[in-house]
DNA sequence: CGCCTGTTTGATCAGAGTCAAAAAGTGTGG
DNA sequence: CCACACTTTTTGACTCTGATCAAACAGGCG
């Protein structure tokens, strides 16, 4: 099924971005759309028909569970996002739909050809992936020495970054788009934990709360030296 | 200053690999070899004149660091691996020769020039770039619910692995690359938990230490049931 | 309204951090 | 080869942060 990508609202962010209108639409006719679910399974640790996906809309997060059934998120997707298996013939992590999602998917086979046939999406890709890296890095770097609600405090900018829509500034009002067991599986902490450093953080005035998910950014530096 | 590839001992397991013998060579001529001693520096954080290079031999390890200056370990880099930023305009963090090591450096502009003329190359930089996000993935979640012993024997285990020729058994026995306070960095652990869960892991018999570097595994199931 | 999920708050406990000092390696020059 | 200085590792005693257990609270939704 083709894909619109004319009304696309990551045309110019995505990794296809870099193709022609005539590449974009050959592309196009190997992809097809899917919508997710918040909750929705995308990919599943183990699977043998990997695929892969761009993500339009919404919001995925990468997790991997420890021998106790524990989540651990590793990784965010937002808008533009690439997600999926290139090489390893399964997939190495569970990818799940954070809230509802719009990607367009296409099969590795197919990718696999417009690799070869477009050497500009080849590049594309590895910038998108070095990228990845970089972010994956940095979410290593946050948990270092920091306490937890300067760790907390942390994810809160990175989030207020990936909410924002222009790349530099984050908004400094904004929902956040998981919950307290979520944030607490990214950085490794428990939920209570969490909750009472969201607690201390709006105490000492750095944000504001507003319901249980509207944060408002108050005094950003005051977080990085969190109580 | 051209490159003996004839004799290089990644030659089949390096990115260049996937060149033929002609093309290898063409882009030999564009790099350099560099010799670096323990603790010498390959790219440091900032750095504006980026440049990427394959290990030929030797180890690196990947590093940022906190506002108080403590070293934050975020990747080691084996024999054939590949470091460098080809698209951010300055490296991300520092890179440091954890044990002597030789490179294969390439100009950033050398290299992409040779994405532009070798489409495979870039396949399989790519490839690499994707595994090393599931290394760093990997490495976060290495950390996830796991106390200190677990966290040291899960390291132990992938520097066996690392150190070992097969791809996938681990070396039973093996000399660790780094220091204790490196090991620490890696995990986010101080040095003395690490000392004290390397000394509870001999003592319920998962290994076996040879003087302060050597490891042997003797029960690798029991590191993951660490006291 | 009552149920269910998610969040907050409180009290207690344990694992890892910190500070301090002894012990084991490593390298140097006599 | 040994004596010495220096670094790295180990061990010990104590502290403190964050986990755990438990219960109250808030919000959605049938």
């Amino acid at each position: 099924m083709s894909i619109a990508c004319d009304t696309c609202p990551v045309r110019d962010s995505a990794a296809c971005a870099v193709l022609s209108e005539e590449e974009r639409r050959a592309l196009a006719k190997a992809g097809s759309t899917r919508r997710l679910t918040r909750g929705e399974v995308l990919f599943a640790a183990g699977d043998e028909d990997t695929a892969c996906a761009t993500l339009v809309s919404g919001a995925l997060k990468v997790s991997s569970y420890d021998a106790d059934g524990n989540e651990r998120i590793l990784a965010l997707i937002h808008p533009s996002g690439f997600i999926g298996e290139m090489f390893s013939p399964f997939a190495e992590h569970d990818v799940i739909a954070l809230s509802d999602s719009q990607l367009c998917v296409f099969a590795r086979r197919d990718m696999d050809a417009a690799l070869d046939a477009y050497p500009k999406l080849a590049r594309a890709l590895l910038r998108r992936s070095q990228e990845d890296l970089h972010q994956a890095r940095n979410l290593l770097a946050l948990g270092a020495g920091r306490s937890a609600s300067e760790q907390v405090g942390a994810l809160l900018l990175a989030l207020a970054q990936a909410a924002s829509d222009s790349p530099c500034h984050p908004r400094q009002q904004f929902d956040l788009p998981m919950t307290r067991g979520e944030m607490a599986s990214m950085l490794g902490l428990t939920i209570e934990t969490v909750s009472r450093a969201l607690g201390s953080l709006e105490k000492e005035g750095a944000i504001r709360r507003n319901g249980t998910r509207g944060i408002e950014l108050v005094d950003p530096a005051r977080m990085e030296t969190g109580g």
